[in-house]
DNA sequence: ATTGACCTTATAGTAGCTTTATAGTTTAAA
DNA sequence: TTTAAACTATAAAGCTACTATAAGGTCAAT
């Protein structure tokens, strides 16, 4: 199977692939006479995987990490957990942060209407004014 | 006053400041005869809007749109508002979006103890297995 | 023989800085 | 006075996870 075909199998681009060889997800394939990469079902697994890892939200590194810990397959599970447990923090962190500065913009917004001229506007004079609670 | 003062004044770095002026955030200040810059009151007045748009997550494009309606006092503030709209809901989209995939997250997370080898972990295994609901 | 679809590598661009390298200037201590 | 620390300057690379472009080689069909 060449790279087209592999790409088109898991919805990635061609380059994309290229690209997970180059930064190590992806193992270096066989290459026909002229140079083309040849894939196996192995590939199609392993690009999947690190797809859905991305889905998730997983860096690179982390699911470079979990890489490692699947070719250990007998040590006990614990860092895969922690790692999801850590991505899982990553997120909740995330979503907070996010929520208090919508909680902020919707404030900032409703301190102007729209028939003002940019001199008064209610939102310009918000953060020029900078009374801000920050974080 | 030179560049470090301004850094520690508004609270940035140095690097940060030459960064925003070298992308038309911050006009070009006068300089020393040795080419050292020299700022004013008006600066750090500019910088620390930069700063406060950026702690609201506009964007650098967004913040340069913002300036350009401040250089057009008489202007109805109607695109202001709109682009705060716009950021409002960029930012609400985002909260949906992670709110999702924590869920996806947690319970991917409980398909799995800490007693378990890499092989029969709950997490890897539902990676691979990909029945993901996607977006 | 030539078109078109596919493949190759290498390089640059995206956002918003941060880091590094290299070098010149000012200020304070020894 | 010499020297070292602290500051400034520019230019370029690094960060993430791709995406896009360029310039070219390969292959099947027309
Ligand atoms: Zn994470
Ligand atoms: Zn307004
Ligand atoms: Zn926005
Ligand atoms: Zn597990």
């Amino acid at each position: 199977m060449r790279i087209g075909q592999l790409a088109q199998l898991v919805g990635v681009e061609t380059q994309t692939i290229r690209f997970y060889e180059q930064q190590g997800l992806l193992p270096p394939p066989d290459r026909q006479d002229n140079g083309y990469r040849v894939y196996t079902e192995k590939h199609v697994e392993g690009l999947a995987f690190i797809r859905r890892c991305r889905i998730l939200g997983l860096s690179l590194a982390e699911i470079h990490e979990l890489q490692s810990y699947q070719d250990d397959p007998h040590q006990p599970c614990t860092a895969v957990n922690a790692l999801l447990d850590d991505h899982i923090s990553h997120v909740r962190s995330q979503i907070t942060a996010l929520q208090a500065l919508e909680k902020q913009l919707v404030s900032l917004r409703a301190s102007c209407n729209d028939d003002r001229e940019v001199e008064a506007c209610g939102v310009l004079a918000g953060i020029s004014e900078g009374n801000m609670h920050q974080q």
